[in-house]
RNA sequence: CGGGGUAUAGCGUAGUCCGGUUAUCGCGCCACGUUUGGGACGUGGAGGUCGCAGGUUCGAAUCCUGCUACCCCGACCA
């Protein structure tokens, strides 16, 4: 065992570094607090990409591309949307270098810009200027935009994945000219996040609104979708913001409606980043390494021989590389891995540390059972085929292998769900990891000093839940429902 | 941004307190041979501005100052 991954009882950070970084999806790099993403990490997300981008399509969106860099009196329109960002944006006040008299290359002073540029931390203010000039008539809506791009946010401490400065997402931004069809917009979005994330991600979540502590910079409702990971700690995995006329007001963008009146647009806007890395990785990987859902696995299944003679191994390989091809034509993603410079012992190694779904192992004693073995990642179980019947077989597994993923998170998201009505009972609760059920009587203030003493905060007030009266777990105040409290990356 | 810690070969490290020949060990890498059903073994070999910049000293990985990056804990956040 060279590559050794630290236990996820031993220290859960540690353990989610190593996989990373054993796994080969990213390290650090030179520049503080980002990461590069290599390539085995880039193709997962490339993954999800794809399929979320066909989601989007399918529901009539497009995708569009908006500059990287804001004006900042853009920027400033939007009050509320300044205060939260503000903290973290980077600037550019210069626009280029020049040597110094001891040939250093420094900034050119007296190239300043005019007006500083806001490297975008999100980009609702350059966008809406630009909607501005779209929008016109009701004819002109909905107007239905997503864009895949990178973002820059200046965070005090970073996480690979979790939180970097730079970030790669994808941020819908939507105009529509009532609010019911942007509220409706911004629900059927959080649709597609619950379904993705659970259906691709095999990530079990639970959804709602936020309380007005967490809720969007600039948005009327924050919609979220939130995650249990394995330690215990919630993970925001995505939002979708309903905005309301704040933007279109600070950015004037007004249409005409049939009767010809000028009313301001209503809109919603709407993200999930590559912490949706962290999410996959923190929810089913184990000791051992990476465990993917076949969905999004860049390599789906691995081919290895094992052999003695080169006759062997001719024989074999022959024999793998006709399996390959019929299940590269049922669409599986294949790869041989018939380098002689690896015993298959290291190579098995390998692809658990990848989380490669499948591996699909021959030798000569496989040879004369005209079978192969199959190891399944997820279970760690093996099991010998015959070789007629492999491709119904790994279609089956790989089917198995992405329910079984979520049915085991699903259950240990079950587990690890508690109920609490009285303060002591709630302390105790959340020091046990996990989400919380409890009363809340709707203030930011209790929510605040919960936070100070148990550091847990509100992950979402749940959407489907039914109402039921109760006191506050902490005020003691009536309450109609309960709310979901968790510590939270 | 505050508090603590770390930085020595691709990776992990010893040496640092108490300065003194050629900087330790393991993994990995290269060559050859034997191996190949769970990260093989033997022999030989290559690989270092000791994070960066100054300083103290006859002499610095080791002492001093500054800087940078990373890790842990807080505040902030997707």
């Amino acid at each position: 065992m060279s590559k050794k991954i630290t236990k996820r009882s031993d220290d859960f950070s540690r353990w989610y570094n190593d996989i990373i970084t054993h796994a080969d999806l990213a390290e650090n790099s030179g520049v503080r607090g980002c990461m590069v993403i290599k390539p085995y990490g880039f193709a997962i997300w490339e993954q999800m990409k794809s399929v979320l981008d066909k989601m989007f399509k399918d529901t009539g969106h497009v995708n569009a591309y908006f500059p990287l860099f804001i004006p900042k009196s853009f920027f400033t329109k939007e009050a509320k949307h300044v205060d939260g960002f503000a903290k973290e944006c980077a600037v550019v006040t210069h626009y280029r270098l020049k040597n110094n008299d001891t040939g250093e290359i420094v900034v050119d002073e007296d190239a300043k810009l005019e007006e500083e540029l806001i490297v975008r931390p999100t980009s609702e203010t350059i966008i809406w200027d630009t909607y501005k000039r779209w929008i016109k008539s009701y004819r002109d809506l909905p107007l239905l935009i997503n864009q895949w791009a990178n973002v820059v946010r200046w965070e005090m401490r970073t996480r690979l994945f979790l939180r970097t400065s730079e970030f790669l997402w994808q941020e819908g931004h939507t105009a529509h000219s009532t609010s019911e069809e942007a509220v409706e917009e911004t629900k059927k979005i959080l649709d597609i996040y619950i379904n993705f994330i659970q259906k691709t991600l095999a990530v079990p979540v639970i959804f709602g609104t936020k309380s007005d502590n967490e809720r969007f910079a600039g948005a009327e409702e924050t919609y979220c979708v939130e995650a249990l990971m394995q330690d215990g700690k919630a993970l925001q995995a995505g939002t979708s913001h309903f905005l309301g006329q704040n933007f279109a007001k600070a950015f004037d963008v007004k249409y005409a409606s049939k009767e010809g009146k000028l009313e301001y647009v209503w809109a919603s806007s709407w993200g999930v980043s590559t912490r949706l890395m962290g999410a996959l990785i923190m929810t089913h990987s184990d000791d051992l390494g990476l465990v993917l859902p076949p969905i999004l696995a860049p390599i789906q299944v691995v081919l290895i021989p094992i052999y003695h003679s080169q006759d062997e191994f001719k024989e074999i390989t022959l024999k793998l590389k006709e399996i390959s091809d019929v299940l590269k034509s049922k669409n599986i993603r294949v790869i041989e891995d018939f380098k002689d410079t690896r015993k298959p012992g290291w190579k098995f190694s390998e692809y658990e540390l990848k989380g490669v779904p499948i591996r699909i192992a021959m030798g000569p004693k496989d040879v004369k059972n005209d079978s192969v073995e199959i190891f399944r990642r997820d279970t760690l179980s093996k099991q010998n085929v015959k070789i007629v019947d492999i491709a119904q077989h790994i279609e089956d597994t790989l089917d198995s292998i992405q329910k079984k993923l979520f049915e085991k998170a699903k259950k240990f998201n079950k587990e690890n769900t508690h109920y609490a009505d009285n303060f002591e009972d709630f302390k105790e609760k959340i020091n046990l990891g996990g989400f919380v059920y409890a009363h809340w009587d709707g203030t930011s203030d209790t929510e605040n000093t919960i936070k100070k003493i148990t550091k847990a905060t509100i992950r979402t007030i749940p959407l489907n839940e039914k109402s039921e009266k109760g006191i506050c777990v902490y005020s003691g105040k009536p309450s109609t429902r309960r709310v979901v409290f968790a510590k939270s990356y």
